[in-house]
Parts: C-alpha cells; structure tokens; sequence
DNA sequence: GTACAACTTCAAGTAACCTTGAAGTCAAGG
DNA sequence: CCTTGACTTCAAGGTTACTTGAAGTTGTAC
C-alpha cells in the first residue's frame, strides 16, 4: 500500500471525469458527491469520486434523473469503493431498465419499418400515428433521448 | 367525396391527437402546425393536422428536438397528405436514428453485464466508466430518455 | 337572450441540468 | 513578494418544452 487516499483538486477530478467543474460543484450541491476541504477551504475529492461520477454519467445514460441518479448512489461509500453486493444490484437495476428502453425503441423501429413497407398513406392501423404510451408522455419540460448527440450550433 | 376537408378546434385535435391544447398551440408558435382562423378569430386545423401532431411526437420518440422535427416535417404539406417519397425518405431517417440509438443502448447494456459477471471491482478496462461518447455529452438542459415512464409524484 | 364552455393573447412560471459572471481567496513558481 | 491560475460563493442566466394564469371574446345549447 502507498498513498491509500490520493485527492483530487476540482480541476482534476473534472478532467478525468470528462465533466466541467461547475456540474461538480453542482452534483455536491445536491449530494451525488462528498468532498473534504483544505484548510483553505478548497476542495479535495477522494479517488472514489471518479467512479461516483462515471456511475453518475451512467445513470444519465440509463435514463435516470440526477435525483433518481442519488437515490442509486446513496447506498453506496462515498470514500471506498462499493462491494460486490451493492454494485451488482445497481447494474442490475440499469440493465432492466435498459432492456426496456431498447425494447420501446425496437418497437417503434418496427412500426417505423412497417411504414415504410406500407407507404404509410392510410395510417388507419399503424401504431405510430396512435399515440401510445411509448410515444405520448406527460409533464413539462424538455424529453431528450440518448443517441442525442447533436452538439454544435 | 363527401366533406373534403373537416375542420378541427384545438379542443377536438387535442385529444384526437393526445396532446394538450397549450402544447398545440406552442407547436404553432414554432411553425410546426399551421391553422385557420374563423371569423371570430378561433383556430381551424385541417384534418392533415392529426397526422402531423403525431409525426411531431413520433420525431420527438426518436430523439428529434422539436426544432429538428420542424425541419423535418418542413417539405411535408400542412394542408394534405404526404406523399409515398416524403415519407419514406422521413421515416428511413427515423429508422436509422432509431437504429443508432438502440446500437448505443446494447452497448452499454453489454457494458454493464460484463460488469455485473466480473463485480466490476477493478474497473480499469470497464467501458462504463471511462467517459465515453455514448454516455458523455455536451450541452445544459435536461437528458430525458424514451423508457422514461415515470410520471407521478 | 343568456349562460357557459371553449376559445383568444400574452406574460410568467416550471422543471431539469447546468453555465456564466462577479467579486474575491488560495497555492505554487520565479 | 508578487503574479497567475485555480479555486471559492452566490446569484442569475440559458435551453427545451411546455403549462398556468389573467383577462377578455366566441360559439353553442337551451
């Protein structure tokens, strides 16, 4: 063992997150991270913080909330690294609801197919022109996907 | 042909189309429905609207913004029914989206499995938690994702 | 005729997820 | 010492996609 806890400066956990330093501050703000301060008042992140985060974009991916992203993390030690048990209930947790996603998206990728088949000109029976569960949601706010990676404009 | 082109109030294409009024009338603020108005300077909608309204929800499902469905649906008509070209050439972009975005998904869900087999506890050659572009992106805003059901509370 | 729902506009609010800016402090190199 | 870049807080701003509310008008049914 050499140095068991190696700190983090904001700037350097950001960069190796992949993530900028305000959405850090931003994530403690709401408690999806922990830091300790230097006596300047700086502060200083745990090497666990860099998988806290990974976990956290992960979450994003899979489709949760930041809020939703929390109550994930909150089983798990800020400072070490989860065990076994905790870890495997989470993926698995993801996994079903990637599994759904996927499916939802097959779905609509068949009906899609099948307009295409059809010219779609009738539309009587498809099912992308019912507005179905999958398709119509509810509350405010914008609903983005996850292949949304148009970025430049 | 008996009625060619019956009209439509807010009301009746709202719930003919599932959507809320304000969302409708949103919608046309951002050109991408068009109405009529009657004397009394109330909304008229086509017929064509419906389907229309559903394209918009059908883009947005497949990850459009509502800026990218405009564009989308811009060679459409408003008044009429699409043609078998227009269609096709919307409904293959749809699909190869779609096809992208459920790419991306199994990545990530093979991702995780790989981690739910090993417990994951080293992490070092782990997808999920190195910054990928599939999970990492740019930009402010909320990332909602399609099999995002959740509704009440 | 008159009630009443459905409509009108416009401004402001909401939600999520951050970013940006202002005004100041800390840390490390020369 | 002093500069400079990285850090601090806090408030405000930005984007998307709407919803809500106020204050007034229209359309239709009785």
């Amino acid at each position: 063992m050499t140095a068991q806890t190696e700190w983090l400066t904001i700037g350097e956990l950001a960069e190796r997150a992949g993530v900028a330093t305000s959405a850090l501050r931003f994530y403690e703000s709401r408690g999806l991270i922990e830091s300790e301060r230097t006596e300047g008042n700086q502060r200083r992140y745990p090497r666990a913080t860099l998988r806290r985060v990974a976990l956290i974009r992960a979450a994003q991916a899979v489709g949760l909330s930041l809020r939703e992203a929390a109550e994930a993390l909150e089983n798990l030690p800020h400072e070490r690294t989860p065990n076994k048990a905790d870890w495997q209930r989470l993926s698995r947790s993801w996994r079903n609801r990637l599994d759904h996603q996927i499916a939802d998206l097959e779905l609509l990728r068949d009906e899609l197919s099948d307009c295409i088949g059809c010219g779609c000109l009738s539309l009587r029976s498809c099912a992308i022109f019912n507005p179905s569960d999958t398709v119509s949601r509810r509350g405010s706010g914008p609903r983005y996907l996850l292949g949304d990676e148009r970025v430049a404009q």
